[in-house]
DNA sequence: AATGAATGAGCATTCATTCAT
DNA sequence: TATGAATGAATGCTCATTCAT
């Protein structure tokens, strides 16, 4: 029984005891530290506070914590994409408007950011899943603005709208990629200005 | 029949009883089927026709064989690379074949792409050592090859180079995850020609 | 909490649900039976009736069980050797009690006393530490009785007391390492009064 | 074809290219400086300069080797020791020659030592054997020397020759584990002397 | 006799998961 | 709900021994 209900007594007190957020987030910066498969499921208890066995109160084993980890973010991310976008009128700004909360949401949380760009990766399986879940339709989002604007003649009509999108997701991707990885130190959100201006413009001269 | 030796009769063919070849080969299809944690290397050995033992008088440890996987590839990706490239005159031309070369190969390997995509990235720590080493030469070859063009005024020259090298590497990058995902069965080579028209064009209508 | 606490209702009865010790006591076993490094964890933990795991619940390994056993033998014979030695007058009745306290003691439980006696010198590393532990508190307490001996003009004092320690208790521990590899089975604590006598008196007629 | 075998017109050449003894005294060095059971057979062929597989043209395996080097150093000291005990009138003497020998022998190879003291005591499988093969020999001459005084009236009656052996042989035997276990370095020979004083005549003062 | 590549049985240890309290 | 002691399946690696050359 996850979800917690607040207490009907207690009006608008939702405290709710959150565990099941307090394991998620240690969770975040175990895997994030250690990576997923060297990360004990007693590491995160530990750093949640509360005691092995109930973990498995709110999830069903270590991999089922990955899973939600990326369900909440993606449906957080998803959810306030949307809303942002859909106040925009052409798709230019729309993409624009993607690629700048991509870097935003990541660059402000470097173990969330770790956590997407290296652990969910580490098997097949899972990235399959991942493939078909909600990276799906965080893809479809950037195709079909894409799509948009080519209708809109704004953007040309040669290239095929998935194709772009991919183009225009992996440039992103990497651009965390490398930031998550680097040494030094640098704000991620600005980099969206340029991967922008190449992907609209390209990089040939005029 | 350990020592091997070139048959006498077959001049040039290296029959040499390649066992570390073998081991190599299989570790890439058994890591690509069931990802490197969930490999065990009894399945290796098996794969490859070898004793468990015998795995350990070629390589240090499973990691090794994953380390090793990835710099012979690399090695190999890196040499042909250079020697096609250093042909062409103009940085347009090389950085399309860059794109082309990339993806001709690993789209002819699925196991290797999957290993690639997927394995390598597993872990914060790989991914650390591998952006050291080869991934790291071979970003600068594509960033260099972009300061190229900006000198030959082919390439705009408001973007750094670096960017530019992260973005083009990110697009290819994500062409060959999606490949590898995909349930569907295409050619991954002919996507070359797409990503180039966008990077260089981009996505905007003249 | 291995530690536990004794149930309530039966008052001096050390329930306890004893794991450490019952562990300890397998352990003490198997390695009389079958060499410390022929014994598996596993039959230690199956002797004792616990999971293999739960082995490591109370020990960090296998060789921290020998050390343990050594270091709780050690202690319990020390502490009850100086308590049975500071009632004593004489430097001779305190030399003959630990003589015999020694016989009895190893004599009434054969498997602690083949552990001792044979798997606790197996290795110079245990031996070293061996040496440097328990027992040297223990040489020096025969060493110092023997000083006040000399003291005593009960002695003869042109022996050094740390050699005459070192042949006191040599000559003990034969006699222990006898009657542990021996076939036949006879009682060990009597030997203590040949060996004093011997010791005290020489083997030369008057 | 390595070394050769002894030219049959080369008489008294006994060159005879003695790889089982060189095998033995690396065996031996090896083994006081690792012990017995993380000693590995490819140590000892390293150390003797001769292949793996080579070991087992001499030696049935690796315990074979462990007993062939008690075997070898036991037959030779107790032909040495009966030579010189031969030539000697009285029990005293004979006895004190005893210390003597074994305390110089021992203390002229610290290596033979540390196996003797220490790896050889590793297992009560072959402690038994050691007890029963020519350990029984080295204190029967002990307990038949011993009886031989007491019917010359040179030593007491009162004490049994088996057991007075016993004793003679731990005390010795304790010298020789103190000083190969010492951080010390002091000469092992000059403590017969004490020994064999304390036996003798007591630690009672007349 | 000598070699050393190949073998494969053997084992300590870890850790996700369960369940009695 | 919460606990954490107990479980036991799972596996990378070592090394004594073999045997084709």
């Amino acid at each position: 029984m996850p979800k917690t209900a607040p207490k009907k007594g207690a009006p608008g007190r939702q405290v709710v005891n959150d565990k099941r957020g307090a394991i998620l987030r240690a969770a975040i910066h175990v895997f994030a530290r250690k990576g997923y498969f060297n990360s004990k499921v007693s590491d995160i208890a530990g750093e949640a506070g509360v005691a092995d066995g109930t973990v498995y109160l709110y999830f069903k084993g270590k991999d089922d914590i990955l899973h939600s980890i990326f369900d909440r973010a993606m449906d957080e991310f998803i959810a306030e994409g949307k809303a942002e976008i859909d106040g925009l009128a052409g798709a230019e700004e729309k993409l624009a408007r993607i690629a700048g909360l991509h870097l935003e949401r990541l660059g402000a949380d470097r173990d969330l950011a770790v956590v997407f760009q290296v652990e969910l990766r580490g098997s097949t399986k899972f990235m399959q899943e991942f493939s078909a879940a909600g990276f799906r339709e965080y893809l479809d989002i950037i195709r079909s603005t894409i799509a948009e604007g080519q209708r809109q003649r704004v953007f040309r009509s040669d290239v095929r709208p998935i194709v772009a999108a991919k183009i225009f997701y992996g440039a992103i991707d990497e651009m965390v990629t490398n930031w998550v990885l680097s040494e030094k130190s640098y704000p991620l959100a600005p980099m969206a200005r340029e991967v922008i201006k190449v992907l609209f413009d390209g990089m040939r001269t005029k």
